[in-house]
DNA sequence: CTGTTAGCGCCTTCAA
DNA sequence: TTGAAGGCGCTAACAG
């Protein structure tokens, strides 16, 4: 019968049975300090029959630490996100981490709710993707962090603390570059808010590929400001209405891709055919597209190892006083069938 | 400055600056006892000045409750369970409770270590999602489990737990009626092992179905023991070459489908004038599908308020030793382009 | 090698 | 209404 019924014994228990002490019961069980080998088997039956399992809580607070280490994500239902997730949780069980995830779904007092929790369980360390606005106010409360905090994916303007991010400026280079050498003239793109470094980066790189093939990219088929698939989605309708459609379209992330996407099949739109579509960020399942999506992909699991190993790294007391470290990683080009040459003129 | 340069000030430094005794300080924080209007705002200042945040750990020890609940998930790459993730998060971080999460994925041993731990951080609740095999010889560890456990989508055949989970039977069902109603009578299934219970009482739901219709469901046509996308496809590819080929397909969740998708796309087979093709477990971003998938949905939010309320109750000693509640929630039809009437005779 | 002991930070009697 | 003291379970320092 499941329940608060049973009670978990305590090492004096374990001592008692074993007919020990309980600092030799904790040094048996922790390979800590000598024992001798009868003793050890002695106690490890005795916390084995008893189904012995020590108390957290009472090691951290006698030790310091937890071994717990604290994941905030700014959303949970972004896949890429999410990926990072399961590569996170994965690294941190294999080093003997347990996470404690939470989502503040873009909302700042989430974040903080959720990051004053963190800081009462005293994790050993922060993950953290920031959520995209209202954070400035908080920057002095994130350098005051009395443990180890890495930022993942975005960076905050003015906050020097450990990150691991991609190059969005390469990202949006590749995505322009490939249009650029398959022949395209008039592209657009849809974004999120030049306000915002990722998607202006992306945005920059995007232009300064074009430029490299002697494109200017038209003001007109910037679709700014989009922070949601609807919006995207309304956007794109726009520019796929216009007198002189784009012959490819760039989505700087996930959920924009989704609008867009939609759009095109609402306009009943052939794909590579009548228009090329690019996106950053791979979508989950995108296997079963046909065709598949030409993206600019973030390699998830390097950078969940890069956050990981920096991150124990700190909480080991390596890489001590230097300053922030800031790992980048390279994005790639995964051409798929969604891009092709413009059609022809007509 | 990050990093552990500073240390968390205790109960005891914000007592001395605030000039009072620690226990008024836990009063004062905590409003239980009586406390002063004006200390118990000379002790808010001192606490917000130094940065206070209770020891959780101190507390729990203390307390005997952690306020962590542990969420222990078989698969977190199944769309499924993700979207339960996610809702279990914001109701528990709803009700104030912190959410340890671990994946299993699929492996028992992993399972088994993440369980052990959660003992050990004395959580106050298991949300538990099995894995699907080598479960046996643990369900007598499960039943003694001190604290509070709530089964969840998957049920444990021998082991006496509460439960939240849906009439897989009538999510067979929904799906054969539909598939009738349309006219069809050679219909196919592709699914896992018969051996595990969700798979078969989906099929025994779809087969009672078809027998309502007056269509015995074809030995032939049943793909079983598909554990994987790629099983499912080949096998589906296998369907489809038959020389009386079925004209329409169910997949039992979210990764047959996916093979399922893939094998017909290859046949380069019409959806839905070809073959109706229909799914238990909606997908993500089915939205950009054309046409839209055909699913029996299951209710996630549902599933998650049900699993979250029944494990708060057992925790807050609510429903107290009356045995295993099993919650059952209904499966629902959702009706988009991927099903129709099948292809008239040639 | 093994045992004894102090104390981590907090909350909850109990006394003032 | 406030303060003093004990102890939750564990580990580290020290004694034997």
């Amino acid at each position: 019968m499941a329940g608060p019924g049973t009670v978990m014994p305590t090492i004096r228990e374990v001592a008692r049975l074993a007919g020990v002490s309980v600092a030799t019961v904790s040094k048996a069980l922790n390979d800590s300090g000598k024992v001798s080998e009868a003793l050890r088997e002695r106690v490890e039956t005795a916390a084995r029959t008893l189904g012995y399992a020590p108390h957290a809580s009472a090691r951290s607070l006698r030790s310091g630490a937890t071994r717990i280490l604290g994941l905030l994500v700014a959303d949970i239902t972004n896949p890429f996100f999410l990926k990072l997730v399961e590569h996170i949780e994965q690294l941190a069980s294999a080093a003997g981490y347990s996470v404690i995830l939470c989502n503040s779904g873009e909302e700042s007092e989430r974040e903080e709710r959720h990051l004053r929790m963190l800081l009462s369980q005293r994790v050993d360390g922060i993950l953290l993707i920031p959520v995209r606005d209202r954070w400035r106010g908080r920057i002095g409360a994130l350098a005051r962090l009395p443990q180890p905090l890495v930022l993942v994916d975005r960076m905050l303007e003015g906050l020097e603390a450990d990150s691991v991010t991609i190059d969005n400026r390469m990202a949006g280079y590749l995505a322009g570059e490939h249009l650029i050498r398959l022949g395209h003239r008039r592209v657009a793109i849809v974004m999120g808010s030049p306000e915002h470094p990722i998607a202006r980066h992306r945005l920059d790189g995007f232009r300064e590929a074009l430029a490299t093939g002697g494109i200017a990219l038209d003001e007109q088929l910037i679709a700014r400001n989009c922070f949601n698939e609807e919006a995207a989605y309304r956007s794109v309708l726009a520019l796929l209405d216009r007198a002189e459609r784009p012959t490819a379209i760039l989505a700087t992330n996930n959920h924009l891709t989704l609008g867009l996407l939609r759009a095109v099949t609402d306009r009943a739109l052939a794909i590579p055919d009548a228009l090329s579509v690019i996106a950053v960020d791979d979508l989950p399942f995108s296997a079963i597209m046909r065709p598949g999506l030409t993206v600019v992909m973030q390699p998830s699991a390097a950078i969940a190892e890069a956050a990981i190993s920096g991150l124990l790294d700190r909480i080991g007391g390596r890489n001590p006083e230097d300053g922030a470290r800031a790992v980048v990683l390279e994005p790639r080009l995964a051409v798929r069938g969604s891009t092709a040459a413009p059609p022809s003129r007509a």
